[in-house]
DNA sequence: CTGTTAGCGCGTTCAC
DNA sequence: GTGAACGCGCTAACAG
């Protein structure tokens, strides 16, 4: 079921049948009818190789993510996938398992691969090899969630939304908030958004507390709980991401602590399914389907005109506030007694 | 950068260059260092369409799932990615949403992307057009999580295990257990779980309740606060998923109910949040991402093999039952002190 | 409006 | 062990 086939059996040239598929305003409305019936009764559908062999266009776009667990990812992916799929792209995604050796090879399998542009989250911009590989090429890609002003990103300044965070639960009367996060240094995200933590808790007056560190891949409550039964014990917990908050809640339950009344806890994400828990979790939402579709919007408008998205044209979508149950003002609040 | 250029680098004939890349051992070793080295100056990477174009294998799968925003899916196609990525594969999802007309675009978008294989989930293999199109083309699939005699399989007997959920949950002291399901007929998956139930029930003695059907896509707690309201309270719900079973624990919460104390609920997945929340989710677990590996390494197989996988080579894997915490023998047996 | 033809980059016979 | 030449299926010039 080749075009030759089609064009044999339509008693037309195979330069017609492409026409047919690709200018069919170009031709004579009695032959396209000729040339789509034979088409339906072949079942003829153009070999998107050959297609993409000769007109050195893949209508394919990389993808290069973390993982597809954690739920953040997998929404980002969902929009971009339709938005691609709206477009007439297909996608190829290539996961890292936050590796960095894993970037550069997947970079390059989707290089071979013949993709017209690629979407990545990396770990760090700043870091990345794969990145500048890319932009050494001048291979038309976007970073998602990343921000960084040598790159094209499409991302949510976390800093300002934690900083603005830290104020809001001050004003509910939190003294002692602590921010727990990855391992350092794991992303450009996460630090961003501890930055946001110590600039809010300064600009509220308030002296920041070191990070609480903990194994993000392996599930352990216990750095958490020791630190909800030492003699510091903050009354807000802030999740540098939402899988690490609804950790906070569960190492609250363990350590007896009642949540929103003895321990508020607030997570950073959105993912759809903490709107869905016992207690709604409370966080700073983030519109990850929208950054995937405006991911690939914008890298399919610059692939039209013929040159890589500038990191200038770099967007910042704006966050939101889930209220949820897992935040309010503190029950008692036992060390602001001492400030008043 | 094409081969061409390689060849003319390494003072060789582009069938040489070619030699060195697909059957190394055919070439000197003087020549091949000299073929490589000028590989190496020039990036020179294969070009996957010409290739694909002249071998007729692209090297692709391509993967048609409900949605990536159900954890279940994502981290199928997570075990999906690396088993292929792993045997030098690209994969291409493309999601339907649930609805049946997308699973016939995806396929055909995925025929016309000359894919080697397709792995899909569909709603329901009795019902799907898609299917028999794959199936009349002679085109190698495999189905995840479904289980139809005609198709070759790769899932997990979900009647049985909720069956056996059903037994241990009487056992416990349980009596009045209903089943919530999504859309009625959603899936086959869902109508089998449910027969599960009702088998469950029949063997224990007791007669099934009818099946509570929710809204699965909108989130809406309705139907399940005014059922656990009502004067045929169950003392333990089973959640045709995860997701739903999720939902049954906030209804439960918003109806005023300890669980599990006063309301025990199960699910059936095992998604890997659910082992993460402050009331570890009990539930019947799927090796995830084991049935996306094993979906890829039958299909390349078959490819290997030149014909597509049998019906007859279709496998179930072993379910397990996380205990979790939201599980447990009835506070009060209130109902079935008027049994006993 | 339609047909002829030349490659896109590569793998694979065949000679040598 | 190596090279020359053909064709995978298609699109884009160019003729007509």
């Amino acid at each position: 079921m080749s075009i030759q086939e089609v064009a044999r059996r339509a008693g037309v040239s195979v330069a017609t049948v492409s026409r047919v598929f690709n200018l069919p305003d170009k031709v004579a409305p009695e032959t396209r009818a000729l040339v789509e019936q034979a088409a339906q009764d072949t079942g003829y559908l153009p070999n998107a190789s050959a297609r993409t062999l000769r007109t050195q266009r893949s209508r394919a776009l990389g993808v290069v993510l973390p993982t597809l667990v954690n739920p953040v990812f997998a929404e980002c992916l969902q929009g971009i996938a339709s938005a691609a799929s709206a477009a007439g792209y297909a996608i190829v995604p290539l996961t890292t398992d936050y590796r960095l050796a894993h970037e550069e090879q997947a970079v390059a399998k989707l290089l071979a691969g013949n993709v017209d542009g690629m979407i990545l989250v990396v770990s760090d911009p700043a870091e990345s090899s794969a990145l500048q590989r890319l932009q050494a090429l001048g291979h038309p890609y976007v970073l998602c969630y990343n921000r960084h002003p040598a790159h094209p990103c499409v991302s949510v300044d976390g800093e300002q939304a934690v900083a603005a965070l830290v104020g809001r639960l001050v004003q509910q009367g939190h003294r002692h908030i602590t921010m727990v996060s990855g391992q350092r240094a794991a992303s450009d995200r996460a630090q961003q958004r501890c930055r946001g933590y110590a600039a809010g808790m300064r600009a509220a007056g308030l002296s920041p507390a070191p990070v609480l560190e903990v194994p993000f891949l392996e599930p352990s409550q216990h750095t958490l709980i020791e630190h909800l039964r030492g003699p510091h014990r903050p009354t807000a917990l802030i999740g540098s991401n939402d899988l690490l908050a609804l950790r906070c809640l569960r190492a609250a339950r363990l350590a007896g602590l009642s949540v929103p009344g003895q321990l508020s806890v607030v997570g950073f994400d959105g993912i759809a399914l903490g709107d869905d828990l016992s207690l709604r979790l409370s966080t700073i939402t983030q519109p990850n389907a929208e950054l995937g579709r405006q991911s690939v919007e914008w890298l399919l408008q610059a692939l039209q005109e013929g040159l890589p998205p500038p990191p200038s044209g770099s967007r910042s979508l704006a966050h939101g506030f889930r209220v949820g149950e897992t935040c309010a003002a503190p029950d008692i609040p036992h060390f602001s007694v001492e400030v008043c």
